[in-house]
DNA sequence: TAATTTGTGGGGAAAAGTGGGAAAATTGAT
DNA sequence: ATCAATTTTCCCACTTTTCCCCACAAATTA
């Protein structure tokens, strides 16, 4: 469980310094390479640490491929995934491809996502909170239904 | 469960001290570390001791990231979360994007709110205390009206 | 008034962030 | 195949920010 949203900048050649308190929690794993792909329903990317990349793929590798929608999703799904490494100073080297996907330029968020970490080019992150900002109160009660938060109340 | 509303201030750093009835109510927990983040509905903040937060994750965690709606809930919820100690002298150190959020310069307003602490910038909580008044009554007959209190009724 | 607790401010060491450039590798052209 | 040109990777150094500590001011209590 990664815990933290941070601000970041990229460099002219495409290098985000992995924020100091991510670091820290992610430190365990740093070595072990990660998974950088296209989100599904935004503009951002999503950075899987290679554990939480396995666990995705457990469930992939259930998905029978003779059924044609699976086999279609497993290609989509998969299409510009990255394997990355860090550089010396903790960077990752976003591709080119990926920043343009993105929109990032030099303001960046990285944002916990429970397992993952989404990195959202600033301008396009704060836009998709205002958006949903407004119905947040129809999508909380959908989402997680009868959740006891402090008085009933998600503020 | 917390009470109280204290005005306390930030220094130029955006260092703001729990004032002293709360951090006595905090005593125990002082220690655990706590989670600051946006509130959703409010230019304010939230501060979570670490044993709050964990049940709250403990229902996100179990979301499935592949409905767009589980997607779109976390990523609001999650706006602006920061892991925090406290330092040396019961501290807190708002970062700075949290600071431009809240509106936050000099002068803070925190207030319980059952088992978290909203954090104001004083000026941005009157307002909203004054907008608030005008309709508290119908708001308060809509939310407690229909709950049963223990014994007898409520006039 | 003295003593203790609470609140406030600042300075300096250490860490983190940022940028540039050299070395290595890849590509392409002759 | 060799050399030049461009890209990629890696490393180093500088700047900025953060964090921690100490010291003082204010307020409260004895």
């Amino acid at each position: 469980m990664i815990n933290g949203v941070y601000e970041c900048k990229a460099d002219a050649k495409g290098r985000v310094a992995i924020p100091a308190p991510l670091k820290k929690q992610l430190q365990s794993i740093l070595d072990q390479g990660f998974i950088l792909k296209r989100s599904v329903f935004q503009p951002c990317l999503e950075l899987f640490p290679n554990a939480a990349w396995k666990a995705v793929m457990d469930k992939v590798g259930h998905l029978n491929r003779f059924v044609k929608k699976h086999n279609d999703f497993i290609r989509l799904y998969s299409a510009g995934i990255k394997q990355l490494d860090l550089d010396g100073n903790a960077r990752l080297l976003i591709p080119k491809d990926l920043l343009e996907y993105s929109g990032i330029r030099s303001e960046v968020v990285m944002a916990s996502a429970v397992d993952i970490i989404e990195i959202w080019d600033k301008a396009a992150y704060e836009t998709s909170l205002k958006e949903g900002a407004d119905n947040f109160g129809d999508l909380a009660e959908e989402v997680m239904g009868a959740m006891q938060f402090g008085g009933g109340d998600v503020s």
